[in-house]
DNA sequence: CCGATTATGATAATTATTCTCACGTGAAAA
DNA sequence: TTTTCACGTGAGAATAATTATCATAATCGG
């Protein structure tokens, strides 16, 4: 139950926070911004405001249950923190976003923190690129 | 001569650029906010406008002159494109960039875009941790 | 030098996010 | 249950970063 999710980390349980959580859980778009987490509640009969989903999503990453990423284009995703760690790429012309993880490029980044002597506490990587997928494939260079 | 480097991209040799692209080759500082390039302009007697800077920032780096990257905390930076590509790691706490370059971290990367359906075009890596830098070395532990 | 074109500075407008605050709610205690 | 009160919430104001507007000014080929 998200309940549980909310109180293992302390915050109380409260219907606009389960929501949000349950808006996040529901695959449906496993990135989300906080825009269009506000959006789809509204869209669907609920009453929450902007500032709500923000303060949230915050307390959400700070407990560590989800995780924030900014990719280019000004945009900021959040995700659930479900199973192990991952990276993205990005289709730089239709948004489509792909996870991956590799443990070669994890590890290499540990030693090179290492190296030149930071602690590393966290990274972040994100590749760009033109993907093949349906919505791309048909629409190359054309505007 | 930094009027050169201008023509070549076929940008007009104006003060404003000329100013700006001044300032980021006296690495006094590799990386610098849009907001730092406007001040230290101002503060040593140049008459220019933010609007400009910004403007001129986004020409260079569509003509690949500069390079911009994007790090938590909000701070957007620019730095000069000379050299070889290279990747980040940011002191989350005193807030040092170091640069590096991982051959092996930049092949995987290729590999995992071509093996996801991406031709990869850009990626965006940056590791955050404490360094062990002066500014950082004693304040361990404390606010 | 001249004029068409492009750039610039001041400032308004946008966008994304955070803050403020009066009011509402969760949950521990009575 | 009811009480209590710290904490959470919605609406909208306030910030911060960036972009757009526009009248004026500078660039540069002729
Ligand atoms: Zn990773
Ligand atoms: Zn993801
Ligand atoms: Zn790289
Ligand atoms: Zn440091």
């Amino acid at each position: 139950m998200e309940s549980e999710e909310l109180r293992n980390v302390g915050l109380k349980v409260t219907t606009p926070r389960l929501k949000i959580l349950g808006l996040l859980e529901k695959a449906t778009a496993r990135h989300m911004t906080a825009e269009s987490i506000y959006r789809q509640l509204t869209e669907s009969g609920e009453v929450i405001g902007l500032a709500t989903v923000y303060r949230a999503l915050a307390q959400f990453e700070a407990a560590g249950l989800i995780t924030r990423h900014h990719f280019e284009g000004g945009q900021t995703v959040y995700e659930l923190e479900r199973g192990p760690h991952h990276d993205h790429i990005v289709c730089v012309r239709c948004g489509r976003v792909e996870e991956f993880y590799d443990k070669v490029i994890e590890d290499r980044q540990r030693e090179i923190a290492t190296k030149l002597g930071f602690n590393l506490s966290d990274h972040a990587l994100t590749l760009y690129g033109e993907c093949s997928g349906p919505d791309c494939a048909g629409k190359k260079k054309q505007g």
